[in-house]
DNA sequence: ATGATTTATTTAACCGGTTAAACGCGCGAG
DNA sequence: CTCGCGCGTTTAACCGGTTAAATAAATCAT
């Protein structure tokens, strides 16, 4: 009552295991009609089900792909603190399966032990979202495999990138803040690290202010940390240190979210007293109350483009490396009103 | 500058394969002091990392455990159409990596096609989340790795269980309610199957109110889907209808938050005119305003308590079959207010 | 001193596939 | 009639480990 092998299957129809083999993979071999035929049917008696792994072991594919996200906390058990990894996930997994791979999510601590991950698993290739240490893509250089890195900000040409153009972004919600009359206007982020995504919003965050003739105040810049915890304790302090503003550009909706809160705690609501943009529209994002206006990244969009991008580089060694910029745009709900 | 095998460190070291394996496995196996440590300082300096895959042709075990959730969309992308999943799931795998294993998710349609990735990849056990219909469960058996069901309300012995006191739990939150003087309360749930979770809940509901004398009435009883989108239409149609009633049970936190956003929209707020109370406690329940009253599962618990149990069951066959009732409570926030 | 044990290590078969090379065969060309 | 060739299939080595059994050396009891 074993599982059948391929050995088994070849027995069963009188064929070599080669044969089999051929028939399993599709293989650019001539087989005959009759041959593929009683093969399949043994198959079929037996339920044959292939060992992926033995397979891996000659062919160097294992059919699996490793997805990378950053651990914020080291040691946290929340994978997913932010659900944008979630749904991205999802999309991979999704467009990864159609293709006939399976996913590997990491939560590991980004250090040495990743590529350890690859190496022991046999991965094909790696979906890395986020930004991370130079030393680590260093490592990744070194192993060759077709690696998409998502919202890096990675210039190494050895990468594939998928990203967005975070500066216009930065600058479209804070725009669209002007654009309703506000003038007073922070800006609630994660930590900046260099070259990194939030820097990059913040730049057009400044931009648009020079460019409406609004003084840029440092003391409306808000850098914690991207979750909803620091979200409502900078609303809690614009409200209790009476910081003048009225509208607040975010980098997450997790922030805005979050901040929507603390406003509400101190006794001031949103969007009458203080208006507020999120980043990123999350599916919880037009479901809570009031409903957050942000700017709508293809979260969706993003996983599939790095599937379709790995599928090419996985048949094709010498796939070019792409750098592809997706698409965003404001998504109007009811987190901010028109002044006046 | 290839990679090095298990042969390259034992040539390294000038002792046999089995030796290094031996070592590297930490086997019970008298090893002098002395070999191991060159077969170490070999491992060090090629930087030997094991192919799990190899290893798993002869020893049986991949170190990997499949965790299944229910797609309740068919062929939908999202495969955490609810952050319950993505929340569980983070905690399988931070658990199930602190013991050596990794997970590998099944966004798979629920069909055969499930049990073969079990056979493709040699999963060393599965966890599955939520209730699937009896053919399922029937597949499974059919294999023999540990399983271990959480939420599944089936009643195979085959199976390791956890989950919740589903009765206790509507019960709970129905009692909640009338405690704060609510007498008109609706249930508001997914669609129940025979024996699931939400037809527990829904008894407990029942038993709330006969034992307050509060008459059940199926008209404030709607069987929905678990998304954000039912409970919206849900609580439009309770306002647009007129449907008398001043509470709300659900059986899920995005159907409580979903059906605040509907009320909300039909201009009436939570939780002044209506009251709501959700189940789960996902994260982002505590940071909706106004925050969601509602009956906290350990989510993190159930999915450490899963790899607990695969952990025992991994290394002693006859492990006795576990059923773990999980402890749950009410979190007060904001969203149900005291009548009178 | 001898046989029995124990300790440390090696041998070699095996796991379930893949794949380069070899093979037998029928057929058309010379 | 023989040679070369393409077709369909098989042979056998190999991938990178594991592990039962064998072996060699050291220790012990008698």
């Amino acid at each position: 009552m074993k599982r059948a092998t391929l050995k088994d299957v070849a027995e069963r129809a009188g064929v070599s295991k080669a044969t089999v083999s051929y028939i399993l993979n599709n293989a650019d071999k001539p087989i005959t009609e009759e041959t593929r035929l009683k093969v399949k049917k043994a198959m079929e008696e037996l339920q044959y089900v292939p060992n992926l792994g033995a397979a891996s072991l000659t062919s160097k594919t294992s059919k699996m792909i490793g997805v990378v996200i950053p651990q914020t906390e080291p040691g946290s058990q929340l994978m997913f603190q932010n659900s944008f990894y979630s749904e991205i996930i999802s999309s991979i997994e999704y467009h990864a399966r159609k293709i006939g791979y399976h996913i590997l999510i990491s939560g590991t601590e980004v250090d040495e032990s990743y590529i350890k991950l690859i190496y022991e698993r046999n991965l094909d290739a790696v979906i890395a979202i986020g930004v991370y240490p130079d030393e680590f893509f260093q490592q990744f250089k070194k192993i060759d495999i077709p690696t998409v890195l998502i919202d890096s900000y990675c210039k190494d040409e050895h990468f594939h990138n998928i990203r967005i153009d975070d500066e216009l972004g930065g600058y479209m919600a804070t725009k669209y803040m002007i654009e309703k009359h506000h003038t007073k206007i922070g800006f609630l982020s994660g930590v900046m690290k260099e070259d990194g995504v939030i820097k990059k919003r913040h730049e057009g965050y400044k931009r648009a202010l020079e460019e409406c003739g609004i003084p840029y105040d440092s003391n409306l810049v808000f850098e914690v940390g991207v979750d909803f915890t620091s979200g409502i304790e900078t609303a809690e302090k614009i409200v209790k240190e009476n910081i003048d503003l009225t509208g607040l550009v975010t980098t997450a909706d997790v922030l805005a979210i979050g901040a929507i809160k603390g406003f509400y705690r101190m006794g001031k609501s949103v969007p009458e007293e203080y208006s507020v943009i999120g980043f990123d529209d999350l599916e919880i994002s037009g479901y809570i109350t009031p409903g957050l206006t942000t700017i709508k990244q293809d979260i969706h969009g993003k996983g599939r483009c790095a599937i379709e991008i790995l599928e090419k580089a996985l048949e094709d060694k010498n796939y070019p490396k792409q750098d592809i910029m997706m698409h965003f745009e404001v998504v109007e709900r009811e987190s901010v009103r028109e002044l006046r």
